[in-house]
DNA sequence: ACGCTATCTAAGCGTCGTACAGATAGTACA
DNA sequence: TGTACTATCTGTACGACGCTTAGATAGCGT
């Protein structure tokens, strides 16, 4: 549940707190040589230890991913958070899209994690998307349903990832230099959907019209 | 560029066209074990050759996985395709979703696969993106901008895109069963943005009203 | 019929994740 | 203080992986 259970800082081991060491050394292969160079015994190397030492502080890999991954959530959840009361909704959004840009790869792992077990981040990990379903109640007023509520949060958050995501697409790159860069598109993709102008509680089923 | 570069079923090898059944092989193993299981060499055991033997067919590994996701993509389009003109835009979406639920390590190879060389599909795989953009134009009138255009259209993939990739994790489930189910709540998520309401041209920022 | 080339096999290299036995260093208690 | 005890780390090994190379084989054009 913590993402830094390892984070007893004065408990000391053998070597010193190598929990918290191959995090580290994960994190840093991670930044410098992308995650396809994130092996189990490049992480150990790093560190300065043998190959089979993790195997101490981590049941196997996965663990290891899942601990660098939970740390990760925990970044992007502090990240979107000194956002706030900046730029309203469309502001955490331009937080959480600078994140994934800042840290790619480790963005990738933390849903390539998450896609493995099927289970969203929850506790301190998840508090990003509390941070924008508060946003989002904000923005689209108190007296909206839950239910719409719940819903534009979702669109928001499938929004933001889908931008963290494919953003170096070839086929974007007219669309952000016609409409003025990098963040001007990331704004007016956020602001597009222009969530809760209150036609969500009665979806209309219009096939055509102009 | 085309998918199916290895389609020439006329050109018969040694032991019949093994580039076509190395696919196969792959696509079979994907679904049965997935994508964790899917090695070269397992593929070439599943084919009935050598480790060696798909060397003569691709180049590496990555790009018989190229083949495979290009496969995919051919086969996403042709799904959504299949679903033209029988629910409109929402429609297209639920056609999207229902490709990734039935072809789960298909449809995240296909992702994983574009995330490694940021290109997204071109050519015959990435007809699925014009459909949908066909389908936007229609559905928000010809008189919008190519700007909106092209802004609704990657708006609404993202949506697709999340509701295939979230769809199981636990932070919706009480929402789904509020909704009606699983399909309803797709629904409800494509039709929440309610693309092309007009508001897109003139980007509001109100940061409250019912 | 004869070479030519494409195709496939066999064997091997370095790396990976992981397991296991033994060494070592802190800790608890006499 | 000395002595078990346990947690931590090393060394070594196993099977599987991606990929390379050398050699066998089969279909092709001439």
């Amino acid at each position: 549940m913590d993402p830094n259970e390892g984070e007893r800082g004065d408990r000391a081991y053998h070597h010193g707190d190598l929990r918290r060491a191959l995090t580290e050394a994960a994190r840093r292969l991670l930044e410098s040589d992308g995650a396809q160079a994130l092996s189990l015994r490049a992480v150990a190397r790093e560190a300065g230890v043998s190959p089979a030492a993790p195997y101490h502080h981590f049941k196997d890999k996965n663990e290891l991913l899942d601990a660098v991954a939970r740390q990760g959530w925990v970044a992007l959840s502090e990240q979107v958070a000194a956002a706030r009361g900046e730029g309203g909704l469309t502001g955490l959004g331009m937080a959480y899209v600078r994140f994934a840009r800042e840290n790619l790869a480790l963005y990738q792992l933390m849903y390539a994690r998450i896609r493995g077990q099927d289970s969203l981040p929850h506790g301190k990990g998840g508090e990003a998307y509390d941070l924008i379903k508060k946003q989002v109640r904000q923005h689209i007023g108190q007296a909206a349903s839950g239910l719409d509520l719940e819903l534009a949060t979702f669109a928001f958050w499938c929004l933001s990832h889908g931008l963290a995501e494919m953003r170096g697409f070839p086929r974007l790159v007219d669309l952000k230099s016609q409409i003025g860069g990098e963040d001007a598109f990331v704004r007016a993709v956020l602001e597009h959907m222009s969530v809760g102008d209150g036609h969500a509680a009665a979806p209309q089923m219009a096939s055509a019209d102009v």
